[in-house]
DNA sequence: TAAGAAAGTGAAAATATTTTTACCATGTCA
DNA sequence: TGACATGGTAAAAATATTTTCACTTTCTTA
């Protein structure tokens, strides 16, 4: 990188830096015309070869959409894709067998909440059903994105997705005596202590992020 | 939609299923013969005539990825962009001015959290500064969907987001007397009042998600 | 002020990518 | 057996995208 851009130029490059921010994939020349009024795709070419002789980019000769901009050291790699993980539906939500048949919806997600590479094909996203942990900050019907695990891989005091009673709750798991013990956050909760493997508590994972849309 | 599938058939619609919740888009069909371990894109090309003839997919011959499933309702258009925000850096963030310059990253933000078609140019994503709004669910360093409006256009007792003293806060906002009240819910808090348009005081805009990842 | 760079227009040519067609083979199943 | 599903090869057709060519306009600047 070293020329300094022109005005134009940097138009061009600002955009397909936009384009791919939504995209996740570099514009074609038409697209970039479009974008900034020029008619002729030449015009954009010459923009590019211009950004490229300069530094800014480089060029897959001949490629559809080869264009990679060289100084974005964006904290976030663009290219990775965003994972669209599976709402479960509340209906369904009571028999751990069918959390991931009929999801209602699917939720896009920035790979930022599946720290070090957490596969996202373990993860789905379930609605908190009471209020047993707003001491931390999860409200009935916050959405949770939950890794799915074993409870035994669970270490003891994390926050848990579980289904208990028909309800989909967050909890803090705590396993002792070998009793599963969720507490709650909420003094008008009770903690409540099952054996392993009793078919009215089943726990689904841990919690790794919490999403809330406000009225 | 009526006849019924065949292993291979069903494999097929699945995938593409999965392919344009990932992708946003339909694949082509040297995507699907990949993905199905197909080698020539006449078998895949076969299976989606199936596909149509049954009634679960509609083409548009001849356009690339021009393939829509029809049963098909879910709650999301898969259609719509993700939109990306700006995290607002934390040295930037006390000069209103420069909110949008210098992001230092970029979040995909599913359009669930966008409601009614709200502007994605009109929101970004900053980071609670402080643990003033603790009553509420939101937690110091929590990130924050904000829709950014005048301060005139907003209703009393609305979440805002707001500058205050290098740091950006989250709190309840209310007009009166003349002054803008900034309340928190935390008892080790205190309300802070300003007139408007107090240099010290810039409020950014309403809250209208909140995205928390956990350790 | 003449020369050169930057920015364009419009059309045509060249490539890439993707879909379609034609034809062949195998297996299943009523 | 005959209809259908599955899959393969190869090539043709259609579409999408990039590249080149010829020529214009508008600045900048030595």
């Amino acid at each position: 990188m070293k020329g300094r851009l022109t005005a134009r130029q940097n138009e061009a490059y600002e955009f397909i830096r936009a384009y791919q921010r939504r995209h996740r994939k570099p514009p074609t020349l038409q697209e970039i015309g479009e974008a900034l009024g020029i008619r002729s795709t030449n015009g954009v070419f010459k923009l590019l070869q211009a950004l490229e002789k300069k530094g800014y980019l480089r060029r897959d000769p001949g490629a559809a959409r080869g264009l990679h901009l060289l100084d974005t050291e964006d904290p976030f790699a663009l290219t990775d894709e965003i994972p669209s993980l599976p709402v479960v539906s509340r209906t369904a939500s009571h028999e751990p067998e069918r959390l991931r048949t009929r999801p209602v919806a699917f939720l896009s997600v920035d790979p930022f909440f599946l720290p070090r590479g957490l596969d996202p094909d373990t993860c789905l996203i379930g609605r908190a059903g009471d209020d047993g942990m707003s001491g931390e900050g999860i409200f009935k019907g916050d959405l949770l994105l939950i890794e799915e695990t074993p409870w035994r891989t669970l270490n003891n005091r994390e926050l848990v997705a579980c289904l208990v009673g028909e309800l989909l709750l967050a909890r803090r798991f705590v396993f002792a005596n070998n009793r599963i013990h969720l507490q709650p956050a909420n003094r008008t909760y009770l903690e409540e202590v099952f054996p392993p493997d009793d078919p009215g508590c089943y726990i689904i994972g841990r919690i790794r992020a919490i999403f809330r849309r406000l009225p």
